[in-house]
DNA sequence: AAAGTAGCCTGGAAGC
DNA sequence: TGCTTCCAGGCTACTT
């Protein structure tokens, strides 16, 4: 399930095989699977000129549409603000992938959208649990998800991060899990770094030290940082645009392996239910405070 | 305020 | 073999 390494790593191997192209149509397959103010045709005539991602959505920007309104200049038919690109929500089994033209679209396609060059992009989604969103000045002001996403965990400072949790009395995985208050943080990334820096998932912000806020930080960035690296962790449907599989599953010292010896002291690990996630820990060295 | 739960959705695995 | 059941998981909405 793409978090932030995972959609990071579409993101940088999507880039190259669409920028510069411009859509040519943009066609539909399943209504639930596109969501905001404008209809998806909006973005015909449009250019891709970079790809980004804040928190778990992929951002492909579009230039040359500024200036297009919809077809009857109405909010909610077309909009009357200029769209500047595509967001890209893939939650558990959305994919992203580029084929040659005439390829048909599979079984759980959702979007296609066609590039002048006759190539092809498909959005798959086999459990329609992703969306697509036309993006515009206007389409991310009403955008409730967009406006409360909380800060990126890799671009702010140690203390930031502390003051973020310090403060709050809820548990910690819950609120890293929480994209108000941190965002692209998912359940692999939460359980591994709360291993690394030996924090119960139930302790509260509260009851926690600077030292252990600071070490939470540095294991949150390293475990996302690492999974980058190896083009993030493949466990059922995720894939890199390319179509390959990444490889920091293999690096799980606690995710998927509860029953199993723990890495760093060989008691068993234990799995459980927090804040509604399958949650595995190490009851030796994450000690609830 | 925090936390629990249902619901969305479907494929794959496990159980019978 | 073929059926049913369970599980996964991000996020919202509702209840306790």
């Amino acid at each position: 399930m793409p978090e932030l390494p995972e959609v990071t790593t579409i993101v940088r191997t999507l880039e190259p095989l669409i920028k510069n192209k411009t859509i040519t149509s943009a066609l539909t397959l399943h209504a639930g699977s596109v969501e905001g103010p404008h209809p998806l045709t909006s973005v015909v005539g449009g250019t891709v000129s970079a790809l980004s991602r804040r928190g778990k959505l992929a951002l492909i920007h579009l230039s040359g549409l500024e200036g297009k309104g919809g077809t009857d200049g109405t909010k909610g038919t077309g909009g009357t603000n200029g769209v500047d690109g595509l967001g890209v929500h893939l939650k558990m089994t959305g994919r992203l992938f580029v084929y040659e033209a005439n390829t048909p679209p599979g079984p759980h396609t959702r979007v296609v959208l066609d590039f002048s060059d006759g190539t092809r992009f498909f959005f798959d989604d086999a459990r329609k649990f992703g969306y697509m969103r036309v993006l515009s000045e206007e389409s991310r002001k009403e955008w409730a998800f967009w406006q409360g996403l909380g800060p990126e965990p890799l671009e702010m400072t140690k203390s930031d991060f502390v003051n973020l949790f310090a403060q709050r009395n809820a548990g910690m995985k819950s609120m890293l899990l929480n994209q108000k208050i941190i965002a692209g943080v998912g359940n692999i990334y939460a359980d591994e770094s709360l291993f690394r820096a030996g924090i119960h998932p139930q302790s509260k912000g509260t009851s926690l030290s600077t030292a252990q806020l600071e070490e939470l930080h540095e294991a949150l960035v390293n475990v996302l940082e690492e999974s980058i690296q190896e083009c993030g962790a493949s466990i059922r449907d995720y894939r890199t645009a390319r179509g390959d599989a990444g490889a920091f599953q293999n690096a799980f010292r606690v995710y998927g392996r509860a029953g199993k010896a723990c890495v760093a002291c060989g008691q068993t690990l234990q799995g459980g239910v927090v804040a509604g996630r399958a949650t595995v820990f190490c009851p030796h060295c994450q000690r609830d405070s």
